[in-house]
DNA sequence: CCCTTGACTATCT
DNA sequence: GAGATAGCCAAGG
């Protein structure tokens, strides 16, 4: 089995766990993060072959859009998670101020966002 | 070993 | 803002 995989997986599932309510990250930044920079595409991956319950949903593109197509299943599911933990949506777009206000981990806040969120 | 895929990202038009 | 293009990298055929 891949060697790569077994070390990947865990530490992407790791830094997903960490994201707070409300608050959502990138594929680049979620790799990175784990320690493999340029690796977002086998986040998603790492995703999807996740066997325990993971807030998925958290994970978007950098841009604020949702990974997946609006006629994928995941689509909706994800979107209905995401406003249910107070993330707001503009036109089928994650407005990230206030997905930002919403979060109260100070600590990852400066660690995703950057140091100074003024 | 070569080619294609993919829940991606950055840059240019 | 929407398309096209290039870069990226592991996994599978």
């Amino acid at each position: 089995m891949s060697n790569f995989r077994e070390k990947f997986d865990p530490a992407v599932w790791r830094i997903v766990k960490q994201i707070p309510a409300g608050s959502v990250l990138s594929y680049g930044q979620v790799a990175a993060l784990a320690g493999y920079p340029r690796h977002s595409r086998q986040v998603a991956q790492a995703l999807r072959r996740s066997e325990e319950p993971l807030p998925w949903h958290r994970v978007i593109k950098t841009n604020f859009n949702l990974a997946s197509g609006p006629d994928a299943h995941l689509y909706k599911e994800q979107m209905a998670r995401l406003k249910a933990e107070g993330v707001v949506f503009d036109n089928g777009r994650i407005v990230a101020e206030r997905s930002r206000e919403e979060s109260d981990s100070e600590a990852l806040d400066r660690l995703l966002w950057g140091p100074e969120p003024d």
